[in-house]
RNA sequence: GGUCCCUUCGUCUAUCGGUUAGGACAUCAGAUUUUCAAUCUGGGGAGAGGGGUUCGACUCCCCUAGGGACUGCCA
């Protein structure tokens, strides 16, 4: 009985991607797939300044990273400049636009008069003919904003918003070159392509009443608009640099998964009762733009970091370890064994527990890659008297002969061990991790010597006993 | 200045006129302990203020305060 629905992102290219626009891209992906309908890309590079190959090349690679991945092909706007043009030029035979031949100090002197007049701008061109001295002058082309009545938003965040149309001024459609202006080109666009549903940042709500106005006066129906609330730092402000990310790639190189933002972004201004860890086939079922909350939310890491590390938890760990092993050889450059890949494999199910992002989680794995011998730390070396010694010795013995080389088998060694030796776990245990790891983070001894494997935990363990003296 | 939007624990939120105002993160205390975590148990913590409407308001209306967006020949 509907019209499929068809929701877009339309970013600018302005070389990184905003996590806010994430979001819009999000919602807009969600509930397209929620509704079955299709979720377009439209880049909007129509300034020409900004626009460069590399910076369109960002929003595809945002957009492929968090998964979000729209239908068809993307729709430039500056390639349809004569269509923004043709556009404007039934806006002006409609009597819906007309030239102006202000400059554009005389348009600003204007606005403050508008202004104590308590009107915005309605310029005098609005009902004069270019004369002989004005004829092929530059000009700009601007909307016939109505002087009465009211324009109605209906936002279905926000519901019923009116704006006085007395207070929106005869904004401009097309520059003095020739090229258009946003709401023109975002308007023409959303209708081109078919958009039911415009999903997008609060900070467009205003522009929501101009495009409307637009919309009416070419004819054509007005989609459906819903105004998301703005994404802020901690401090309640604007979100930018100073509060540690703000960009889809900041949060990438953080060591943050997809779906864990997806399902971070998606509780923020979004929510389903009381559920607040989900899975995107959830997400796609529950989700709808009614309940999207009006306030503006704060970015909070805390959260993030505990809706990520779910999601580390339920990944796959060959997949983890594929992601971990590029963060351990080329941002920290550490020299790597050849079965680095493998003995990931073996330990991120025994720390991805704690860890919080890829990056803890390469902490956490850490141990499992380094290269004998290792280098041991301080307090391990203090930890390596004579006694102790011995006792390694002895426990290499045991090793050897362990039958069930497992967590548990081997936790239940340790412990049968430390019996034999006549002493708590406490008395070997330090020593025998610091031996293990090299100082780092690792997790129990049980599981440690599992994932290590039989060799290269006696290995180690001979490699300190021989090595110091 | 004008127009518009917003306002429940520190944070994200539930509540859709009647609840001891619920949950999550964070935080605090305890348990556990071979590092760091993780885990378990328990605790503290909220309706911006003022008027109405109503038998009864967090919930509806108005005012004030605070925060935000827009007010470009940027998008």
């Amino acid at each position: 009985m509907s019209s499929p629905v068809v929701t877009r992102i339309a970013p600018s290219p302005t070389g990184s991607m905003h996590i806010g626009n994430a979001r819009s891209a999000l919602f807009n992906w969600l509930y397209a797939k929620h509704t079955g309908g299709k979720f377009l890309l439209r880049v909007e590079d129509t300034d020409r300044e900004r626009s460069t190959e590399a910076s369109v090349q960002v929003i595809f690679d945002s957009l492929t990273w968090l998964g979000l991945m729209w239908d068809g092909e993307p729709v430039f706007q500056f390639a349809r400049a004569p269509i923004h043009k043709a556009a404007v030029q039934r806006l002006l035979d409609a009597g819906h636009a007309y030239h102006d031949y202000l400059t554009v100090a005389e348009a600003d002197a204007l606005k403050e008069e508008s202004r104590a007049a308590g009107h915005a701008l309605r310029s005098p061109w609005r009902d004069r003919k270019p004369g002989p001295t004005e004829e092929g002058k530059p000009h700009v082309i601007r909307f016939r904003t109505p002087d009465e009545g009211d324009t109605v938003v209906e936002d279905k965040v926000r519901g019923t918003v009116r704006f006085p149309n007395k207070d929106i001024e005869d904004f401009v459609l097309m520059r003095t070159d020739g090229t258009v202006i946003y709401n023109l080109a975002v308007t023409v666009d959303d209708h081109d392509m078919g958009v039911t549903h415009v999903i997008r940042g609060e900070e467009h709500l205003s522009n929501g009443g101009r495009q409307t106005l637009l919309y009416k006066a070419l004819g054509w129906d007005v989609p459906v608009f819903a105004h998301l609330p703005l994404i802020l730092g901690k401090d309640g402000g604007k979100l930018s640099k100073r509060h540690g990310a703000q960009s889809v790639g900041d949060f990438r190189e953080m060591g943050y998964l997809p779906e864990g933002v997806r399902n971070y972004l998606a509780k923020l201004g979004w929510g389903h009762g009381d559920d607040e860890l989900f899975t995107d086939e959830e997400a796609i079922a529950w989700f709808d733009v009614v309940d999207v909350v009006k306030a503006g939310a704060r970015l909070d890491f805390d959260k993030l970091n505990h809706v990520n590390n779910w999601h580390i938890r339920r990944a796959d760990d060959t997949r983890l370890a594929e992601l971990v092993l590029p963060i351990l050889r080329d941002e920290r450059h550490l020299a790597l064994p050849d079965d680095a890949l493998a003995r990931l494999e073996a330990a991120i199910p025994l720390v991805k527990e704690g860890a919080k992002t890829l990056q803890e989680l390469a902490d956490l794995s850490l141990y499992a890659i380094k290269v004998r011998p290792l280098a041991l730390d301080d307090k391990t070396i203090g930890n390596l008297t004579d006694e102790t010694r011995g006792r390694l010795a002895r426990l290499v013995e045991a090793l050897r002969g362990a039958n069930d080389w497992t967590p548990q088998g081997l936790q239940d060694l340790l412990k049968a061990f430390a019996e034999s030796e006549g002493v708590g776990l406490g008395k070997i245990g330090p020593a025998l991790r610091g031996v293990l790891s090299g100082g780092v983070q690792a997790p129990d001894l049980g599981s440690a010597l599992a994932s290590l494997g039989r060799d290269e935990s006696i290995g180690r363990i001979q490699d300190a006993l021989s090595h110091l003296r």
